[in-house]
DNA sequence: ACAAAAGTGTTGTGCTTACACCCATGT
DNA sequence: ACATGGGTGTAAGCACAACACTTTTGT
């Protein structure tokens, strides 16, 4: 009941990520242009391929790291991509993670220096993707939506100050709803995850708002 | 990034199942004896090959009703396992998913017209199996935790009359926990997916009880 | 003065948990 | 008669959703 792969010709095992950052007010995904047919020069998910002495988790960490110069970060597979047709050239069968990376380490130098074109896009702002990517990330997001609460996870990518509306609307962007701004506090404070640096944001409102971060001694589930 | 499995000699890729069997009081999970080495002799996870024609869920639900007879299942995806030494001879990527089977029709006639030593396994009586085989089983007993009471999903594979008792020792051993019949009985009762059959199991204790089966009219999530 | 965002409490509902006794029947 | 499993209700706590007004400050 075992199948060699090298009795298929073209048959293909690729990793697909989504590579999400927490900005102040928004999901963002990073995609990148390809550059070959099929689907030349439209965007796609990063697509990182397997080798041999590595686990998927060890493969997508270090690519992540060269392309894009990213540490610090856990994949979570969200999904396998198998049908036939995906790929009209040969058969390409994808494993889809997520992962989320610093937003304060979202800049693409070391992209620049592979000469990849990549670029974060807000969630809401999502082009057109090769292959079946766009479902891909959809049913991503859908898993990244059962962790937003789990604060052990989430606050190790969010290290900027923010004030309470600033996660509300990431929150928002991430669960596509609009939350009601005092369930939404109290939840969040019950959690007892908020420290409030004592700094204010001054130039988003007229109003002065505090600016929070999350507490370091929280531990848990991951 | 791309990553052409021909360019790896014994690379393999398989898929192992977590077949569950829903039974009146016990959750059951089929198990395989493996004929060759490595873990000859050793109970394992079915395990299956993919063919380029098919998506993986196309392909399990094609091997396990010819190797076992089943049908109407849905498999889901539980994990990818992809450590380079889970396999001492070579590289044996593996896709873990697990389904679901109808308790009317655990015979295993089929498996036997193809001379596979396979049989039913009490979840609370696992022995020694191949591989990485008990943490993928494991992992895929914590997704179906999650689903228990997604009663459209479950009662697709309940066909059986059941006393509560009997649902209730059905999912204390899922959950691996002990469950409060009062609250069990209320949470099963308010959900109103239960039909009262009238019958009455006489043979299981002294008093009575009733056999209630699943209402056919639920609609849901899936 | 006014526009714009910050901040703040209460109430109802439903889910979860904990807990103990009587009933019907087979032996 | 008694042992066995079947069957039943209540109360407390917690999470969640709905909902509106005052405060501060920049213009």
């Amino acid at each position: 009941m075992i199948v060699d792969n090298r009795f298929y010709s073209r048959q293909i095992l690729s990793i697909n990520i989504c590579i999400f950052s927490l900005n102040l007010n928004k999901l963002s995904v990073l995609l990148v242009k390809k550059k070959k047919e099929p689907y030349s020069n439209t965007w796609s998910l990063p697509e990182i391929g397997l080798i041999n002495k590595e686990s998927c988790e060890q493969t997508i960490c270090r690519e992540i790291k060269n392309n894009f110069g990213f540490e610090n970060f856990t994949p979570r597979l969200t999904g396998v991509y198998s049908d036939p047709k995906r790929d009209k050239r040969f058969r390409n069968i994808s494993l889809a993670y997520y992962t989320i990376v610093d937003e304060n380490n979202t800049s693409l130098k070391e992209s620049k220096k592979h000469n990849l074109e990549a670029d974060w896009f807000e969630i809401d702002k999502i082009p057109e993707l090769a292959f079946d990517n766009k479902e891909v990330l959809i049913n991503s997001i859908e898993l990244l939506k059962d962790k937003i609460y789990d604060i052990p996870f989430i606050s190790q990518y969010i290290k900027q100050p923010f004030t309470l509306t600033n996660l509300q609307n990431l929150y928002e962007s991430i669960l596509n709803t609009k939350l009601d701004k005092r369930n939404f506090r109290r939840k969040l404070l019950t959690l007892n995850c908020l420290v409030d640096t004592g700094r204010k944001n001054t130039k988003d409102s007229h109003k002065k708002s505090s600016l929070f971060k999350f507490s370091r001694k929280i531990k848990g589930e991951n």
